[in-house]
DNA sequence: TAATTTGCCTAAAGGCTTTAGGCAAACGCA
DNA sequence: TGCGTTTGCCTAAAGCCTTTAGGCAAATTA
């Protein structure tokens, strides 16, 4: 019989779809061998097994993630900046659920170390060099947007923030203002107590 | 034989306990039944299936976080309640990880209306009283909240601030500082563009 | 074209979910 | 106390998912 071409880098592109369609968590290797065509134990050749292929997914939507950060970032700085990195996170996540499912998923501290994740942590900071602060505040603010941003994203895409006013646009916007303002203004250390 | 003594109730308990020990993802009906020591289709007496166990303790969860920040506001105001409520949150994340990540779990939006979690949205709400901010910030400024405390926490718990300086709990008290700073200092809405 | 590699297949074992039907323990009432 | 009813846990079985082992044919290479 002619042969259906798999390889590890379709399968994973596929099973990114695939999450996008009907969920991350419905992704199964016997749902990838039925969207080829091919009898489950095939995709074993090409993939380690079940966490192989999520992982893959994961990594996937890491990578298109920076990809697009840094587009977004490449000559903008400030609020402009933060908007638009703020934006990169909010679309992708409506655009590609299960892709952004599967940037949450818990990878294993090597494999996130080698991940596309590392660059966004390296925007978000290249980011901050617009609002000029001082180490370790810098690393303060890093973590407290990629708090907002993902947790924003996650709560709005459970269905958190719709079918009650005012609307999450309008929400969104007005948070990136407010961190734009906290940023300029950033408060200094309290004194340690005497 | 002698009776097992299940309830839903029990099973959901212990359901959240094996959430705690091997995480929510590992939950299952089969695993819950070996911990009980009777048979699988014993427990479908009891539950309709496995998403009702998932959900009943996802709904559990979301009743003890809403205590514990009911326990945590009570004769607190400003920048001491954002800290205890903030806190309830992470400490919750860090002690129950399975019941947190179950509290995230997609509730239908009929099942999310009646749970706890509406409470939390309040009790944020009443903790923001003490910033004095007018509509239709307060409900901008409830989101912001949640998604930091959410964002962070979850960030947190996946690994994301570990084995780098400065450390997390630093982080922490600094965002809440940061946090507490852009309540007190909550940017107006900018005009219409003309 | 012959030899080798590669890719997809069949077969099979083991785990999880869920339904159907059975027997015995517990309960409720005379 | 005894009898009938309800309830709870059991066995059995079907369906889907993962994963491994081993086989045959297509593609590649010499």
């Amino acid at each position: 019989m002619a042969r259906a071409g798999l390889t590890a880098e379709r399968l994973i592109r596929a099973g990114a779809e695939l999450a996008d369609e009907v969920g991350f968590d419905q992704v199964t290797v016997s749902a990838l061998a039925r969207r080829f065509d091919v009898k489950v134990a095939s995709l074993y050749s090409h993939l380690k097994n079940s966490q192989e292929l999520k992982t893959g997914i994961a990594l996937l939507a890491l990578a298109e993630l920076a990809d697009r950060a840094a587009d977004a970032l490449a000559g903008r700085a400030g609020r402009d900046a933060l908007t638009a990195l703020a934006d990169v996170y909010r679309d992708y996540a409506r655009e590609h659920p299960g892709r952004y499912d599967a940037a949450r998923l818990r990878l294993d501290p090597q494999t996130a170390a080698a991940s596309a994740g590392v660059q966004q942590a390296q925007m978000t900071r290249a980011l901050l060099r617009g609002y000029d602060l001082p180490e370790p505040d810098q690393t303060h603010a890093v973590r407290l947007l990629g708090s907002v941003f993902h947790g924003y994203v996650s709560l709005e895409l459970a269905g958190g923030f719709s079918h009650s006013a005012p609307d999450s646009q309008e929400s969104w916007t007005r948070i990136l203002d407010a961190l734009d303002a906290l940023l300029r203004n950033w408060p200094a250390a309290p004194p340690p107590a005497p």
